[in-house]
This record gives C-alpha cells, structure tokens and sequence, in this order.
DNA sequence: TAAGATTGTGGGTAGTTGTGGGTAAATATC
DNA sequence: GATATTTACCCACAACTACCCACAATCTTA
C-alpha cells in the first residue's frame, strides 16, 4: 500500500533499548522515498520531545534556513538553535535508529517511548511529558484551537 | 448502479470479529474510485465513534495539515491531535479493514458495530453509545437545527 | 423455484516486525 | 602502538499481521 510519500500519522509505542536505539514504525518506514537513503535527521522538538525528519524534508529545511539574512540577530538565533541540535542517524537492518544522549536527556525519555506521526516529521515523546503537554494546549486559547478546526474539515 | 463516487449514505449492522476486523458494507466499496487503492483512514471521530475516510479525502485533510506552521504552538497541537488517532487501513479481499486495538477502546465496540455512511466519510458505531448520542441531541436548542435548515435545502 | 453469484464471518499459515544480544570494526585513550 | 571503549552490523527468536481458503447466508436471475 502505497500512501504519499514522506508522510506520517498514527502513534505507536516502542521501547529505548540500553544502546540508545528506537525502531521506527515499519509503516513510516515504506512511505519513505529512495532519496532519503534510510536516514533522517533528529534534533529537539520545540515541546519536549525528539523531532525526526526525513533527510529530504531536513533539506528543505536547510534551504529555507540559508535564505534568512544573518544580519538579522533573530535570525541567527534561529539559525543557530535549529541546527546546533541536527544529528543525521541511518536506521539499520531491523528499521532502528540511534538517538543520541544529550537528545534521550532533553526529551526526558526512559524505557516506553510514543512516537508519532506529524505529517511531515515525527515525533518521540515520554509518554508522562505528553500527558503533560496535552494539559496544557487545553488551558490556553481554546478560541484559536476552534478556528483552526473551522478551517480544516474533518 | 453508481451514485457520486466515494460518497456514503445509509446504515449497517456488522460483526467485528476476534481480530479486530469489520466489513465494510459492499455498497460503499463499489462506490469508492480507484484511487483509493481499497484504502481507508481511520481516526477517533468527535463523538465516541471512529470515524473512516476513503484515503483521497483523508489526504485533502493532510495537505491542510501540511501548510500550518510547527512554530505556532496551537497548528502543532492540533496537528498532533489530528494526526495521532489516524491509520490507514486497506481492506482484505473479503472487503474487511483492521481496527486498531486504541480505537476499538475509544468507541467501546462489542461484538454487533453500526456502519453509518456520513457522505464523505462513515461512522463505526457501537449501538449502545449511538442510543446516548442521540438522546444527548434531543436536549440541544432547536434553533440550532433550524439555523442549519436555513443552510441546507431538504 | 432452483441454480448461480455475491456477501458476511471464521480460522489457518507463512511472512513480517519488534526486541534483545553478540561480534567485529572503528574510534578514542594512554 | 597497544589497549580500552564505543559504534555499526549481524543473527536469533517471539509475537504479531497480512493473506489466503472455506463455508454459510443472502441475494439475483433465469
């Protein structure tokens, strides 16, 4: 079953193994293009958790990111906070990758990890931290929530 | 005879049997196009029922996820939201599609489902949920329905 | 009404997937 | 340069899933 290419729904638990290694859910596996040679690029969500690109997603990235003028101080803020996290890591033979210490400890995860798919990327929580950030997305703004649902028929 | 392609109306009683498995009504099969690729997403509906889209219109859906921004807080939220509960499901030769073990849970399925075509996508209702459904909805403001009358020509 | 086709439901089996661990190569350390 | 540590790659196995076949019930058609 062939769905778009590089896209990504659902959520599925998986363990963190001693080594650091998270399987990556076979379905996100097959929807991956050939361009991406098995790999992705991991780096830190903006809530708490790991954020996984396909490489060619991660590209596109990079190319917005050289448009930005590095004369703006926000700007290489920017820049800077978004690429100094970026480690690429190819999935081996068993579709899992390694994630890397310095991310396992920003993103709090232990043994149980939720990934989920975003569309475009995914997204590796502790399951505990989601819980938490659910809470809280409910607290502000349920207006704005509302008009995006609006927009968007379901 | 073919109506207007993937678009459901009426009512089913099914099994869901001991591996998860519903059948979808025959009539809507026949009324799906072939870029479906016999591929339907299922996802948690807004009341307590799963709701099944024919794959071409859950991917209207994506690319209206895919032009909103992950800086915003909100766009992630609902994003997140949205896509989490999703899974595409093909359905086998016998014309069944998988639930999944989270959404047979969410919309609290026994043995006998309700199938209801919703045109553009349907809903697997338990019979029981259903009955509170529809009693809750009595009690709503009848303005509201005739607000909505004014809308849709019967 | 009878025969054939279609549809709904159950279950068996082969292949796939997730997870743990072992070994050799690569890197780092002294 | 030798040794220790980390990393990449491979194998194994249990659990699960997709696919196939079978059959009963229903509908269609002659």
């Amino acid at each position: 079953m062939t769905l778009t290419n590089n896209t990504f729904i659902g959520e599925y638990t998986y363990s963190l193994d001693s080594k650091g290694r998270v399987n990556i859910p076979s379905k996100f596996r097959q929807t991956l293009s050939t361009d991406n040679q098995n790999t992705f690029v991991i780096t830190r969500g903006l809530d708490s958790c790991i954020w996984v690109y396909p490489l060619v997603q991660w590209k596109e990235i990079e190319e917005n990111l050289r448009n930005l003028s590095s004369l703006s101080s926000i700007h290489r803020a920017f820049i800077r906070n978004t690429a100094r996290y970026a480690t690429p890591s190819t999935y081996d033979k068993q579709g899992r990758i390694n994630l890397t210490p310095s991310l396992i400890r920003f993103a709090s995860l232990k043994k149980d990890v939720l990934i989920i798919g975003m569309v475009n990327k995914m997204e590796i929580w502790d399951p505990e931290q989601l819980k938490e950030a659910d809470n809280k997305i409910e607290k502000i703004n349920p207006e704005e929530y509302d008009n995006l649902a609006d927009r968007i028929i379901l």
